[in-house]
DNA sequence: AGCCTTTGACCAGCG
DNA sequence: TCGCTGGTCAAAGGC
């Protein structure tokens, strides 16, 4: 066993190199290795735990909730354009406190265990339960993660996961840092995916809506997100819009590609194969 | 059978 | 040198 914090052969990319990289490049312009994608439908509502025998009627309840919460991000995901908006709103808004910019599959993931009640009358998540609803899920931006490990750090208030890629080869490794609540209020990655990101059908998620947030990609570079971001985000709604149900809906049912911006044609084809599954999925979901 | 999580122990860095 | 802290390993057990 090499043991320690010197297991890396090599010293791992710093945190703080990766966090230069631009957060539009892993939006806009994917890089060859498909960023990471939300698959986040088995998240919501529950707290931390095996999120993998989630049964559809148990998300039943929370249905209405997860498309609330994220379909103001969906929205702008679906206009590249709007996203530079939204990422140029958001580096403003922050200007002042120095924040990361979060690329929307980090936020896709951790929002709804913000508290919705933090929103206030900010419009697009107004109506919505007031429950803060827990989020944690390692697959939730599309790899595959094995946890290796859990520390609790900062004198037992953060329960700290460690997650490895699964995928051979490939060094990634993600750190979840949650408050003493149970929330996400921070997630770091490490290194880069030297492979694609997994085909759909083999991410567990439970329930086509994830899938297809799945194609909301991120930046794989390594981030520090904190929590504050978000409900800062929350407050400063970019999208308000009642009808964005329907327009998440039209978006599932065109399928995801247009969102994914993905040119990889082996995803592409993978998308293709689970959209008649996903849609399945939805409407069992939104019924 | 394969993959995953859990968890105690180990190790390195740091003050 | 010692203790604390963070990161990782690996066995055990579950699904």
């Amino acid at each position: 066993m090499d043991g320690g914090g010197g297991l890396w052969g090599a010293p791992p990319p710093a945190v703080e190199s990766l966090l230069d990289a631009p957060f539009s490049d892993g939006w806009l312009t994917p890089p060859p290795p498909p960023p990471p994608t939300l698959s986040g439908t088995a998240l919501f509502g529950y707290p931390q735990g095996s999120f993998e025998n989630f049964h559809e009627q148990d998300l039943a309840p929370l249905t209405a909730q997860v498309v609330h919460a994220k379909c103001t991000i969906l929205n702008q995901a679906a206009s590249l354009p709007f996203v530079q908006m939204a990422t140029s709103a958001l580096a403003s808004q922050h200007a002042s406190c120095s924040v990361n910019v979060t690329p929307l599959q980090e936020m896709l993931a951790l929002q709804p265990k913000i508290s919705i009640a933090n929103t206030g009358s900010t419009g697009a998540l107004q109506g919505l339960s007031t429950s803060s609803v827990t989020l944690d899920r390692p697959a939730a931006d599309g790899y595959n993660w094995r946890k290796y490990g859990q520390k609790v750090v900062k004198g037992g208030e953060c329960p700290k996961s460690y997650y490895k890629c699964t995928h051979m080869n490939c060094l990634v490794r993600k750190n979840v840092e949650h408050s003493a609540d149970g929330r996400i209020v921070q997630i770091i990655y490490r290194g880069q995916h030297t492979h694609e990101r997994p085909s759909k059908k083999r991410i567990k998620v439970c329930g086509g809506l994830s899938e297809h947030l799945a194609d909301f990609s991120g930046s794989v570079d390594t981030s520090i997100r904190s929590q504050s971001d978000y409900q800062d985000y929350c407050r400063n709604p970019i999208v308000s819009n009642d009808t964005m149900v329907g327009r998440l809906m039209e978006n599932m049912e065109d399928g995801d590609e247009q969102l994914a911006g993905s040119s990889d044609s082996q995803q592409e084809h993978d998308d293709e194969e689970s959209t008649s599954s996903r849609s399945k999925d939805y409407s069992e979901y939104n019924q």
